[in-house]
DNA sequence: CCGAATCCTAAATGATACTG
DNA sequence: CAGTATCATTTAGGATTCGG
């Protein structure tokens, strides 16, 4: 099974932004060891792979993440966590284990609001 | 002074998510005990009315806020945490440390980054 | 005091096709 | 293998105005 991101994080600065909807699943991959393009890709279900090179250059930019491209043939390109992003890691996994505790929970509390809304328009 | 947000977080269910730019300030300044509307708008620096009242909303509806209308003149409101949102509440904490710890390390790698591809491009 | 309604802009995401 | 380019849609966010 690929990583399932239940959760996304994002992380400002004054005008700026760190990630997008893949980015946790992408940190997290990339905190055990060095991941290929192609092996993010098969992990991470569902992501396009516009985005996931979006993502990636991201949070390169934000310094959570080195690239390192190998001139072989075929190409081999490689990210990995730069020591900010190693720190972030627990914090990472109590959010995912966060989600996962309760996405029942956020189920029936979504239902519930959303009945509750029905029956006031009714 | 406000709380400053420097993180976000956005949790996410099949087809939904939780929150926006400002569910950590939120969430944070929930946390302590009941907060009024009102007292949201003060400490939540750059917030405008409507992004708050979507947040809290949207908040409500994951089941992390409660939302308590004391019908009086004039109204009062109360926004307090569930359960779930408390167990959060250290999590959110170390992502806010975590962003405050390395807000200039994230700047730097910006630059960096920018820099190497204005050369790149030269 | 606590909103809702409307209008608008910018950003994120996705599908698809092409390339060194 | 590891991307780019282009096009389209969806969503988030902000400004302003009105109401119970």
């Amino acid at each position: 099974m690929g990583v399932d991101h239940p959760a996304q994080v994002r992380l400002r600065e004054p005008q700026d932004r760190v990630a997008g909807k893949w980015a946790i699943g992408i940190l997290v991959a990339a905190a055990q060891g060095p991941v290929r393009f192609s092996e993010l890709e098969r992990r991470i279900e569902g992501i396009s792979r516009r985005m996931l090179t979006l993502n990636l250059r991201k949070l390169e930019r934000e310094g959570l993440l080195v690239r390192t491209v190998y001139p072989t043939v075929p190409p081999k390109v490689e990210y990995t966590c730069t020591e900010m992003a190693l720190e972030l890691h627990e914090t990472l996994l109590s959010l995912v284990s966060w989600a996962g505790r309760h996405s029942a929970d956020i189920a029936r509390a979504h239902a519930a609001y959303d009945a509750g809304r029905a029956s006031a328009s009714a």
